[in-house]
DNA sequence: AATTTCATGTAATTCGTTACATGATTCC
DNA sequence: GGAATCATGTAACGAATTACATGAAATT
């Protein structure tokens, strides 16, 4: 019941199953850790919360700091009036079917894994895919690109002369960017096949923490930012 | 009243001032013609249209073939029973009010000129834009986006070490292509500057056909279709 | 003490889609 | 004459935003 969207509610089980947080945290995270993912708002974010207790993924905790500061001699942390009545900070933990509910949306693939923004969330979370999830995905997403240039250029070539330079050159560049994302995916799949299948789907709780592996089958870049210095004028 | 998006609104005001369409013609343009814009469903294009009428912006008149099929002769076009009672094909035309307030949106800049869809849309006209509008327009996308990269870089400079390969693949790719946005701008304002500002508000009502012009000042590519032949398969 | 940032929520509204319902035209 | 495509619409729903309302904690 309730289809919310899946790519919200998923990429909240998927910050949640790292470690607990709380609503505010959640969104930050959802905004700026994440890749591309779009900035959902507050108005967003809580009612599908709710919705998400109400399933048994997730159960809210009175909790004070969200898994950075440790409760340590308990105090100073929930500070006067004892943690009963006030409205206080309430974090979301993961509940075991929260976690297997999780692990069911990451092994399946439905046609909406392609789309844009589900492709950007499923690829967040390749670090707890499978391997032959991750290649169907990647694959499915290519394929859907190739799609749409296909249709890109069969318009282009319908639709030639009769279009000013600048709807021209609107198009090519929305084609090139589309190009360039197919490269990218190549590359991806070339490395994913030639990396085996290093972490199925993990094996404890924990996320796996990766210090400084090389291990992953990505394509490396050393020389990572663009010849472009001094560019860090703030303001 | 009835803020409808803008968007939409601002791209069939736009098709409709190059020829009158009727609303199923307008979402094939919707969809292909126009670079980057998002597939509207009918559903969300027939009310907006019957919105324009209402606003005196646009009048249905009773047509059969979209302004390629003239009308000739008379008959054979709308074929046998009457034009009168039948539910007929609607062409909309663009009313003296319509053109007047699509020039207003032309000339207006906001700060949502420089989002993604909107931007689109802008660019995607601006051949009938001024070269002042069309330099605001891509100076405000520049910022835009550099502001986005130094939120992108200072994220990721903040988390560094604590993701995975595979986020961390997917916020550089991401930045790589907010980088190459940005390049593109920059030859565009370059081209924009060098090549004056031809092109006015445009003289007449007709759209301008450009055929075959070198005029414009944008940067030319030759050799346009990457080294890819045979790749008609229409299917 | 006042301001900013953190934190949680709700109601109204906007934007747009899907699914449905209908009918005309063209092609085979 | 049947299928595909063209063509127009509507009602129900969905997803997410904005604006509002509240309050606790940290900073100055």
């Amino acid at each position: 019941m309730s289809r919310r969207s899946g790519i919200l509610e998923f990429a909240v089980l998927g910050l949640l199953r790292e470690s607990p947080m709380h609503g505010y945290e959640l969104r930050k995270r959802l905004n700026t850790s994440l890749g591309i993912f779009r900035a959902f708002s507050y108005g967003t974010l809580y009612p599908c919360l709710k919705t998400l207790v109400a399933n048994g993924w997730l159960i809210e905790e009175p909790g004070a700091a969200p898994a950075d500061q440790p409760p340590a001699t308990g105090r100073a942390v929930a500070p006067a009036s004892s943690l009963a009545g006030r409205r206080a900070k309430i974090v979301y933990r993961l509940t075991a079917e929260g976690k297997e509910h999780f692990e069911e949306l990451l092994s399946h693939t439905g046609p909406d894994s392609w789309e844009d923004e589900h492709f950007a969330a499923r690829f967040a979370f390749f670090g707890q895919t499978e391997h032959e999830v991750r290649m169907r995905v990647l694959e499915g997403r290519r394929s859907r690109l190739e799609e749409r240039l296909e249709k890109m250029r069969a318009s282009l070539a319908r639709t030639r002369e009769r279009l000013d330079d600048y709807t021209l050159e609107l198009q090519r560049h929305g084609m090139e960017s589309v190009e360039r994302e197919v490269r990218w995916l190549n590359e991806l799949i070339e490395s994913e096949r030639s990396g085996r299948d290093q972490r199925r789907s993990s094996p404890g709780s924990e996320a796996q923490q990766n210090t400084a592996g090389e291990t992953d089958g990505l394509p490396r870049r050393r020389g990572d930012t663009p010849p472009d210095p001094s560019d860090d004028t703030a303001k």
